[in-house]
DNA sequence: TATGAATGAGTTTTCATTCAT
DNA sequence: GATGAATGAAAACTCATTCAT
């Protein structure tokens, strides 16, 4: 039974931190929403705190795996930037209260933070590895890596968010199915050839 | 002393935000570093919400009329672009406490965000604008505007908060006057031409 | 000026503690609603309870020299016992107010409630003396006068007190005018010649 | 555990509340005279206006039940108003704090009121029952039943409450035993024969 | 493993009172 | 006499965490 307690308890976590965000989140409702007694979600974490760091974990780690499998079908850098947009524009997507989460909890002030950024820090990494090989192939300018890759971040990551608010009612498989390419398309065409006619 | 004890306040509230977050924020933290007893806080705010949204608003038309005021200077859309870029930039570097609170509460999920978004939505209908006309008057591509400018609002905060963490020693006049420039460098060039060679 | 002040401040006041009672009641709402600062209520009371004090001395004051002089007019004890049940029935709809307040805070438990029930007692001795009255001069029969005339109090300003909050959007003038002379003839039949039939 | 401690939470609250008024209570207290926690008071009452109400519909409820019990006794009119007033009178000396709080907090102005007064208006139609009863069957004169039942009401209740505070130090169980009856007595010839000689 | 009643430190908010002008 | 900004003690309420069952 661990396994499918635990696994309640998670999902309704994300569930309610992502609604209410990590300070405003009851313990309560997070063992409502599971349908678990309060007791029993300390009886498999030891605190608040460290639940969400699991969930966090869990998630950011699920999204690499995810974008790094959907990357290494490809191999052209132009074409796997490409790859790697959609990946994690499509995952984010699909798990809109775990992105919600992501944004809102990074710049919040706490021990916390240190171990998320690192996270952060990788999916950046993600992008910044394609830049490099493509900047050493010479299909793309010679850009600083480093910081482009957080640009791109930024760009990525506030544009779905703001889709996600905006379609609020629609399921993460909807968003994920109709919106991902519109916004890969966009952010490609600005990435690629910047907006200058010329 | 009116004017004096909200102004005290008003700059408290800023900085224990920023360090703490709306929630983690105590009004006793607040009325300490104001230096006033925590009832004048409320004898001039009714809660701490309307403490917060009051800072916030404060804050958000500050910076919209500052770039506004800096972007009036400058006609030509490509200038434009860079001029407001800059304006942006420099103004979240030298308020990076209310830049952190911005991104980190934009997106935490209550009755205040709706608010909150709307403010941002006007951030980025100045870059819209820009756009728009730099499109009718041929400099630009054929893009679609909002969502672009969706996307550069992205990229631009995000970059800033990321320097704002890693330098955090630093003064915002600091981080302002010596980060401004490169930042704004990267940032055009990736709008501007994009990152393909050619 | 001061007089028409501390008459502003005691109308403001008995409406006020009438509402709400003394202790819901606020010192900013007595203020506001007189007309006056804050500070100007300390400047002619040293509290809130004096306030209190003053005020319902006064009230009751007035109510027994109302009472008084309307009884002095009548001389024979059956007479006299509904000359003084119209008195205390119509002066207490018309100050709906402050018969509320009597009644709610006599039992209230504080120091102040010592000072209060004195009063009360004194409005009861007015019944007691007719009662005597009545007694010696072999109207009335040998009947406890002390303990009757509590009961009698309690029948009369309970009853009143029903009325006033049953047809609370009637003005104390109305209630007064329509409602004493039923009041007070269902009181004096009961109390004169009781409820059996012979 | 839990019957035990709400138990222990109700005895605590009627009497902080009856010694104190609602307003003057103070959690606390409450808490502190029930032995336990003050969350603990939270966990089985939402707040302190519902801990209140639950209180004293559990009191009038119990107050009922004993009146109509000990009422069903007895089937003659005349003999069923004074086992009524027996039984009301008991109850209330043996519930002195209850009895305070019942007078006390009905006239208080506020939402809680409404619930009160109907519980107070079911109490008065017992009496209005025995009266109608009476009439029709020719045991008391054609009087008003309804205004009727509630001067009885509050010349019994208000005497009831002049004699607790009058004998503060006597126990509830002493009270009951001592008073009852000359109180009864007294309020049984008030009602039955009236004040008049003839 | 799971439960949920109990806890109490921590927080927001209220409001009578003061006092400099 | 009158003002109203400032105060701070007091109170209600919250909620992560514990622990006996």
């Amino acid at each position: 039974m661990s396994r499918e307690t635990v696994g309640m308890i998670f999902e309704a976590a994300v569930k309610v931190f992502a609604e209410r965000g990590f300070d405003r989140a009851k313990m309560d409702d997070i063992a409502r929403e599971a349908g678990v007694a309060k007791g029993t979600i300390y009886y498999h974490f030891t605190s608040k705190d460290e639940l969400f760091t699991a969930l966090m974990n869990h998630g950011l780690q699920k999204m690499k795996e995810y974008v790094r499998r959907r990357m290494d079908e490809v191999k052209q850098p132009t074409l796997k930037l490409r790859g790697l947009l959609e990946a994690e524009v499509s995952y984010l997507f699909q798990h809109g209260t775990f992105a919600k989460l992501l944004l809102a909890e990074v710049w919040s002030s706490n021990e916390r933070q240190y171990e998320f950024r690192a996270h952060i820090h990788e999916l950046e990494s993600i992008i910044r590895e394609v830049l490099e090989v493509g900047i050493q192939e010479g299909d793309f300018r010679e850009i600083n890596a480093t910081e482009t890759s957080i640009a791109i971040f930024g760009a990525m990551s506030v544009t779905v968010l703001q889709e996600v608010f905006r379609d609020i009612h629609l399921s993460g498989e909807e968003l994920a199915n109709t919106r991902t390419t519109p916004v890969v398309d966009m952010l490609e065409m600005l990435l690629h050839q910047g907006i200058l006619k010329n």
